[in-house]
DNA sequence: GACATAAACGGACTTTACCCCGTTTTGTCG
DNA sequence: CGACAAAACGGGGTAAAGTCCGTTTATGTC
């Protein structure tokens, strides 16, 4: 049997050399990357201590941001499946509100600990900028859904906090050590900070529980 | 007398040839990005077009990415000038939040209008990420100071917000025809969403003042 | 199992960002 | 004005990204 019609899904199922090929190259880039850091792997040595060509780096990833790129969505298959089959919080059956407290809680972390390969895949001549997955986009966009929040253009709002996610970390966070008390506790001031930013924007009613603190003044 | 003391604010004031070959070479940066586009202009093209070795495009420069971010200082300029000086609502005068609407609406406008040259400043490997200016998120952090909305960490919110700003057209938009129909709205949605964005964030009380339309279910 | 075909491979080749350093220009001071 | 130091300049050199095309290999068919 088999189906010999190439779907539109999936035009050709990859050939097995290609696949396993391109397993083998990203764990010598990411073998590379731990010992050299990623701004200083170069295709060429990717490629010879591979043990291959440097047109198959090219063909399977299209550039060196692509393969930076692919690096992170492998990284980032563990959260997708957490969030699409996982317990709650992050997975399906909590509440929308905390669902995406959830979500951005784990994608600030997510990016902390890819911090420098998230910023490899930033590459200024790119049709389609990369570093960003749209699933970010798309799973905000759906919990926001679900929530109802008073919002016009729920769209829009994705787009929005999922910039509020990304932007510190991939346009504002520079690239020093990411073990630095300093910066580990900036990690935890933007988890806070997003929870408290979506459930401002989430509350339908006021019922600001509690930190009347702040003066009426103006 | 002069001051001969090299100044920190001030280490050296630049020669007058440096300074009329940086001002050469962005005029010219800039005619050849209109006529080929970002992506496709060249190092030894502009040093070639404007009479210049390649060795003095990099010195003033630094790299490639410096050229695109000079362009784009420069453009920001006159934003920076309305902000700091112009007319309320966009510079100072106005209520905190009105002049943050207004500037979130600028910026929104000013990435779009520079939107080739903001994308090409974008570069990996570089340690600060450029293609984000720390001004907008210090205005942003200043004009939060002023209207005290109830957040227990303002400088995460404006980095944050700086992100839904920037996000949305750094991160996301990709490098289509920005004079399509289509992209055009895109624009004005992201300007409303940013009005009600931070409306909400800064409201002290609900309000929520028409637009009750959304069923309760759920 | 041999054949046909499309896909993948390799590595030389081309292009381009970026560096280096000997030479030239600018600005200052006597 | 002449000399000196500091900065800027030029453009050939280096290395790394990305392309091309002749060769090899996987896969499905008879």
């Amino acid at each position: 049997m088999k189906e010999p019609l190439p779907q539109l899904g999936k035009p050709r199922p990859e050939r097995a050399d290609a696949v396993r090929n391109r397993a083998l190259l990203l764990e010598t880039a990411r073998m590379l990357v731990a010992e050299r850091g990623a701004t200083d792997v170069t295709m060429d040595e990717l490629a010879a201590r591979s043990g291959l060509g440097k047109g198959t780096v090219f063909r399977r990833f299209g550039s060196r941001a692509g393969i930076f790129q692919a690096l992170l969505d492998e990284e980032e298959l563990a959260l997708q499946q957490a969030v699409m089959a996982g317990d709650p919080p992050l997975g399906p059956g909590a509440p929308g509100l905390e669902r995406l407290i959830a979500y951005g809680t784990a994608r600030i972390g997510f990016l902390f600990d890819n911090h420098e390969i998230a910023r490899a895949t930033l590459d200024g001549g790119q049709a389609v900028p990369a570093g960003e997955s749209p699933l970010s986009r798309m799973h905000i966009r759906m919990l926001l859904g679900e929530i109802k929040p008073a919002f016009g253009d729920l769209d829009v709002l994705a787009a929005q906090l999922t910039g509020a996610l990304d932007g510190p970390l991939m346009l504002q966070l520079p690239a020093e050590d990411l073990s630095s008390v300093k910066v580990q506790r900036h990690r935890q001031r933007l988890m806070q900070g997003w929870t408290e930013l979506v459930t401002r924007l989430c509350a339908s009613s006021p019922g600001r529980p509690s930190e009347e603190a702040d003066g009426v003044h103006r």
